[in-house]
RNA sequence: UGGGAAGUAGCCAAGCGGUUAAGGCACUGGUUUUUGAUACCGGCAUUCGAAGGUUCGAGUCCUUCCUUCCCAGCCA
């Protein structure tokens, strides 16, 4: 039970090892579970949670279970069922063979229905919804006891069968537990366990025309799994006596125990699943999966690895102060990871064409260009070298600022794995523009240094006007541009980022990035990271879409300056 | 004004009565560099929401206060 991280335990790990030192554990083994309600896709929140409990299982030797919490058939779809399995293994957890799910367990929830009701501990309630409100009393008054509250079991227990033969419309009856209604907590006076509803379960079918509710099903689905940590978020804290109710019913063996950590909240980013399909379905973004969502299908198909995801969550930490991580540190993560492992090419965005009047026209030269300097086995590629080449435009300057050392004319910069060349004059176009500058280059340089041993302060990424091939890029910043957005307005769509996706419709790259597949981590170098896309990247068409951009002290610096 | 929780740097987060309050991100200086990237070195809380108290000694214990979050679905 080692920290191999060499981190202090967060607070459920130390329940965790203590429960493990005092023998609380069936058999020290762990169990611990993951259970989404499948009415929608899974985002990067999920991942902490997912993290948490994959991850305590993987540490402690235990096991972590998938369950489907689908009670709810109105909200529920396969489709999401196979999106969140198909994100879970993305970040590279497993559940073993059998995927749990709520629904499994309705037979038994029902036998335990009725034994509440034969206990007297269960009735079945005619209010309204609009009734049941009023008479549960309000935060500060204690509720009132329903008029069927004390219905004699017989007849509880007739009408719960006859609910469940679907006698009844939807709405007409609940079963109740018995409880307290003058409880200061609101969960425990007299909760719904079972409600009428008409609906196609994804699994069950028309089986069933009652569903149990979540107070009811989840600690009695822990229960019967023999999950010994039931972790889950916050906003679960006031419902854990209703857990405990639940796991304390007679004949009930194995209780769980419920522990709530605080959700993941990154600012720039939202979470609500409300609001994010407002964006879907309003076309803000091109779907669940776009790039710029929070989705994990979003930052999948944007190129951030499951690694660097997983880093993250490890480095925010679990505890239960509701906080909101700077969308930086998840940003030092995907840098950090992808840093190691993404393959360098070199691709111009705005390009600048460059005349080099020394070079033999015609001429190709292949130079090696490392795959990653970061990692020595992963090789090399070949770049062709011309007399006409592309360079980025901000690469040139033909007055230059102060501090500048790329190319301006009189300057010797050096072309990454190629040569020295210095600028020697600009041909514009009519209306003044930059049309291509000449260089010259020095033919000992080649490889990129010289035996005079000279510096050159500049290096730049170029491509070959005859060998380069064009793609599309598809540069991504956030989709807002408030730290929290709606903050100011109130309304989050004053706060999307108008520039959150910038299209460069022809950028020219390097021809290796014809290999490039969606899936492979790409450093376009200098530009950023970037990866092919998985839905419309083609090699008739290719489309790259930014991931993150490199970190940048020139730009920081150009706009200390003014610049 | 009921109940449940939480307050340590710009953001996370350790700290569990005993030398100068871990670490990471951000920020910031510098070195190296065939990516103005990376890497490396340095700086960045006399103070822990506030005020009292206990103690030889308090971020840690006690009291009061303040602030923030969650809860009144037949959602999860």
């Amino acid at each position: 039970m080692e920290n191999k991280e060499d981190r202090p335990l967060n607070f459920i790990e130390k329940i965790i090892e203590d429960d493990l030192k005092e023998g609380r554990v069936p058999d020290n083994k762990i169990v611990t579970r993951f259970p989404p309600e499948p009415n929608g896709y899974l985002h990067i929140g999920h991942i902490k949670a997912i993290c948490i409990n994959f991850g305590l299982a993987e540490k402690y030797g235990g096991t972590c279970h998938l369950r489907l919490d689908d009670t709810n058939p109105a909200k529920e779809e396969q489709e999401y069922i196979d999106s969140i399995k198909d994100c879970i293994h993305w970040l590279g957890f497993d559940w073993g063979e059998k995927t749990y799910y709520a629904s499994d367990y309705y037979d038994q929830l029902f036998d335990i229905a009725v034994r509440l009701i034969k206990e007297g501990k269960a009735y079945v309630d005619s209010l309204s919804p609009e009734e049941m409100k009023e008479y549960r009393g309000t935060l500060t008054e204690a509720g009132k006891n329903s008029p069927d509250r004390d219905r004699p079991i017989e007849e509880n227990l007739d009408l719960f069968m006859r609910m469940k033969n679907g006698e009844f419309p939807e709405g007409a009856y609940t079963l109740r537990a018995k409880i307290d209604m003058a409880s200061p907590n609101i969960n425990m006076r007299d909760p719904a366990l079972y409600r009428i509803k008409y609906a196609e379960h994804p699994r069950t079918g028309r089986k069933w025309c009652i569903y149990p509710m979540y107070d009811y099903t989840h600690p009695i689905s822990d229960a019967i799994e023999g999950i010994t940590h039931s972790i889950c978020t916050l906003e679960f804290e006031d419902h854990r006596p209703a857990y405990d109710w639940a796991t304390g019913i007679d004949g009930i063996e194995h209780t769980p125990h419920q522990y709530e950590f605080a959700r993941l909240n990154i600012n720039y980013l939202l979470m609500s699943k409300r609001k994010l399909l407002y964006l879907v379905n309003n076309n803000y973004v091109t779907g669940w999966d776009d790039p710029r969502m929070p989705t994990i299908a979003g930052i999948r198909r944007r190129g951030y690895s499951p690694e660097s995801m997983k880093d993250f969550v490890q480095r925010v930490g679990v505890a239960k102060v509701e906080s909101v991580v700077d969308y930086s540190l998840m940003e030092f993560c995907v840098r950090e990871d992808l840093n190691k492992r993404a393959k360098r090419l070199m691709a111009v965005l705005d390009p600048l064409k460059i005349i080099i009047d020394n070079y033999p026209e015609g001429q190709v030269e292949y130079f090696d260009a490392e795959n990653n300097p970061e990692d020595p086995s992963a090789g090399s590629h070949k770049v062709a070298f011309t007399r006409e080449l592309y360079i980025e435009k901000e690469d040139f300057m033909e007055v230059p600022v102060k501090g500048y050392h790329r190319l301006y004319p009189g300057n010797e910069i050096r072309l990454k794995h190629a040569y020295y060349i210095t600028a020697v004059s600009v041909e514009k176009n009519e209306d003044g523009s930059i049309k291509a500058v000449h260089c010259t280059y020095d033919p000992a340089s080649k490889g990129g240094t010289t035996a005079d041993g000279r510096k050159v302060k500049g290096t730049s990424h170029w491509v070959s006007a005859v060998h380069s091939v064009k793609a599309e890029v598809r540069q991504y910043d956030k989709l807002f541009k408030a730290e929290n957005p709606g903050a100011a307005t109130g309304n989050y769509l004053d706060d999307l980022n108008p520039e959150s996706l910038i299209v460069i419709p022809e950028a020219l790259v390097e021809e290796e990035a014809r290999t490039a597949k969606a899936g492979e981590y790409l450093q376009f170098i200098r530009n950023g990271y970037y990866m092919a896309d998985s839905r419309d990247s083609s090699p008739e068409h290719i489309v790259f879409n930014r991931t993150v951009t490199l970190k940048d002290s020139w730009s920081k610096m150009k706009t200390k300056m003014g610049l």
